[in-house]
DNA sequence: ATCTATTCCTGGCTGC
DNA sequence: TGCAGCCAGGAATAGA
């Protein structure tokens, strides 16, 4: 499931070679991946330009030379620049030299268009590698809720998913229900350190490919093979030894060192 | 404000 | 071997 390091790869695999490129037509095999409306998505993305393309939290944002197109990868989305390595394609993005494969097995995944930056990306919260200590730390004062799901809230922060929060709870030794405004200072600051960490690493790793993710030219990441706690449940904590727990938090599944990280 | 439950979707897994 | 049933989960949404 792509979260910030797998989209920051997607884009960074994708921008050099759609920079600067016209689609042609976008046509759309799936009226879901439109959100229910193919015919206008196309013709509002047919001969735009693609001038500039980016992350923001989990959404793939392209600047275009009229309006703004954004790709929601959800579960299983990609975007590939070869068709061979598509076996779902859901929309096809001819351009005018080469062509993208929006590829998405479960189908939750969107393409959207509009005039300018959409709501949804628009109220966004800041990104997890560039927020102040100061901001993030008053962020977890303010809010009385599990630190869990308000990582996993992208209003406070954008980009963390249900791995890679796991994985930064761990490493900063937080149990996943400790209240967000009663974590000790010490504590915020590993928090926001191991979020620069491990996202870094993820990054630097090409992403976690768990099942389906893959990057534009369909190539797997490997931080998957670092991961601490996520999917690791009754093995060895690599910190201290003891067996992985997994419980339910927020209807998600939630692996921590019952160890490591005290409640 | 925070919480839970529900919806979307389908390949892959479990268990009989 | 076959098949029913369940699971994974990001985000939006409704209701408590």
């Amino acid at each position: 499931m792509p979260e910030l390091p797998e989209v920051e790869t997607v884009v960074r695999t994708l921008a050099p070679v759609v920079r600067g490129r016209t689609i042609v037509e976008a046509r759309f095999l799936s009226p879901l991946a439109a959100g229910g409306r193919p015919e206008e998505l196309a013709e509002a993305l047919r001969g735009r330009r693609i001038v500039e393309v980016r992350r923001r939290g989990k959404f793939i944002v392209f600047e275009l030379d009229h309006g703004v197109m954004t790709v929601h990868l959800r579960m299983t989305g990609k975007l590939l620049t070869t068709a061979a390595e598509s076996a779902y394609a859901r929309a096809v993005f001819q351009l005018d030299d080469g062509e993208v494969v929006f590829d998405d097995v479960r189908q939750f995944g969107r393409v959207e268009w509009a005039e300018a930056l959409p709501e949804n990306v628009a109220r966004l919260g800041p990104e997890p590698l560039s927020v102040s200590l100061a901001e993030f730390s008053a962020g977890l004062k303010a809010r009385p809720r599990a630190v869990k799901p308000l990582l996993l809230d992208q209003s406070f922060v954008a980009g963390l998913g249900n791995i890679y929060v796991d994985e930064c709870l761990h490493r900063a030794g937080i149990h996943p229900l400790a209240r967000a405004s009663r974590i000790g200072r010490k504590k915020v600051e590993a928090l926001h350190a191991s979020m620069r960490e491990v996202l870094g690493e993820a990054i630097a790793a090409g992403g976690s490919s768990i099942s389906d993710y893959a990057d534009a030219q369909g190539r797997a990441g490997w931080f998957q093979r670092f991961h601490r706690v996520y999917g690791r449940e009754g093995e060895a904590c690599m910190h201290c030894g003891g067996a992985i727990q997994r419980i339910v938090v927020g209807q998600r599944g939630t692996h921590f060192c019952p160890r490591c990280q005290k409640r």
